[in-house]
DNA sequence: GATGAATGAGTGTTCATTCAT
DNA sequence: CATGAATGAACACTCATTCAT
């Protein structure tokens, strides 16, 4: 028999992410992602159940990356601040060298699907970044809120920053992201 | 006294938002739309050039009823801190009071329709609070950074803290929401 | 507005029957009948829910006719003999000169679909023949068994011997109709 | 012993006519068959050239036991009638025990794959049956009217008691199938 | 202005069959 | 012999839009 071709499933991986970037959620059907991937329609159902989990399967890959990228250089021993600072710039790093993979994100995020993903395993890629922010708090080094008004100022600024929109008008260079840096730590430092 | 297309023209509005939120953005057509309205597909095609038009355009309609809330008890003479306050409240108001107006907008931003609206002329409803944000830093009240940040930090987390996610996680009460703004307004002032 | 034309869902009542005796049931997809009758795929969702639906509608158009077809010339004063042997002509003159609806409504009844049909409903039409037998068993005229049974013999051999495969070998000729009759009422009477 | 080939051949054999019975002719798919028989849907086409050759062959393949069935017991010394009546109760016997083969014959017989079934052939595992009738036309015991005829009273009502609708109605007892064949027996008699 | 009928093109998915191992 | 991967064509059905009234 033939074994199942990785290549395959990573050019159905691929294509699906360019197709979502090149013409939206709404309009990527199934017939144009298997075009995109020079793959019969039939192909994509051997690798996934239905268009529904090609869908969430590929944001989970996406998320399950994104935590990957944000923990590189995660070293505990760090001075508090500067963790979090690592934790800025890898994010800004991984949009500028993932733009398609973190746009995909985003529309997915904001579609019905969105709904049907165990949320729960996959924000336990992101649970280093939940601890860091709980010694924060427990050294009084930052506010004691809840971590979703914490993450409110110092992770999602990220995503806002880097959305297509704002980063047209705001040039995404060292300077302005360190300025957002040093906004976000205002925010949460005590 | 409202003429009889008006009431039509309103039913297609509501129903367009109302059936978004039920069934989501992709699986919500024209002749969905239609049948929520009470009113056939074709009726649609009078007072829309599209289907486009007619998403895009119900889209414009909330932006403008969100900026007018924002700008509710807008008082030049305030203090500064207060002014910015006020906005922030008015916006959790806006969406606590118009769950079903603020789902539909997110929905809208991350489709690809959004491509096509005519964003300088829906920003300029949203003037005066910019024009509030140079005031404060003419005034060296707040920081000299270019208004994208300043925005990051002061009216999306409005956005962020609305999302239905995080609010399920978040109590958005009274407590919260003045939290929150501590934190934003700790991020922007000098 | 267009009015919805009965030619359009005569044609596509034609067009099943037509379709289901050329090619049969299984390989009667919804797009062929549709081309059958001069007439788009989306169309017959106008008349129809679906092709379940459609597919039983014919059905029970059909046997509406059959009953109507049988029970021609039905006169209760003549002898009761006579009276089912009117019966029993009706039948093969009907079989005869319908074809095609008969081998629908026989191909009907062995798929899936049959099992979805409101069987009570249908035998409706069919309550003079059931009076009639019963009738014949109270002046004791017929055997007193199940109708079931008696149907067996009685009225279910029209079927049998109109049977293209069968009826291949015997020739349908009045001769042989008569035997036939002959050949039931012996079965049936006391 | 059997050797291994022919366990698979079993296999799909069972789960042909078990998956017709469940989800119906229309919707017995080549890979579902091999699904439920535990192979591969390629497997099926080293044993079948085709689908319809699997679908034909198992048909036969019932035909033949059916045949089987009916002779069993069959005895040339009894008197006519007896005769009869061991095919006729050897009949509602193999139906009673072997509703699953009964049925898939039954929605085979009526689908387009029964036109290309080399009919001939399968009817001389019946000749016994047709050459006992001849023997009771000649001994003037019975009726001398053509095969078929006679076969619509004394065979064909064995299928069609058997038939799942009516014999939901009528219970087959004893007493039911033994009035059945004084029916039958009252109509093929001299 | 307002309608439901009508449609070709598209949807997600499964089909019978073949291929490479 | 036996397999699961692979596929183009077909499936039932819905789409955004236009037509005739």
């Amino acid at each position: 028999m033939r074994s199942k071709d990785e290549l395959k499933q990573e050019a159905i991986f691929k294509a699906t992410i360019k197709l979502v970037n090149k013409i939206g959620f709404v309009s990527s059907s199934v017939a144009k992602i298997a075009k995109e991937a020079n793959v019969s329609p039939a192909t994509i159902y051997i690798y996934y159940k239905n268009k529904e989990d090609l869908l969430i399967t590929t944001y989970a890959e996406i998320k399950k990356k994104m935590s990957v990228a944000l923990l590189k250089n995660f070293d505990d021993s760090k001075p508090f601040r500067d963790i979090l600072f690592v934790f800025w710039k890898n994010g800004f790093e991984f949009v500028a060298k993932n733009r398609e993979l973190y746009m995909y994100a985003e529309q997915f995020a904001n579609s019905p699907y969105s709904e049907n993903v165990d949320h729960k395993e996959l924000e336990k890629h992101f649970e280093p970044m939940i601890k860091v922010l709980q010694n924060g708090i427990e050294q009084k080094v930052i506010k004691d809120v809840s971590f979703e008004i914490l993450a409110t100022f110092i992770f999602y600024p990220i995503m806002i920053m880097s959305n297509s929109k704002i980063s047209k008008a705001l040039e995404l260079n060292e300077k302005n992201i360190e300025t957002g840096f040093q906004l976000g730590w205002d925010a949460i430092k005590l």
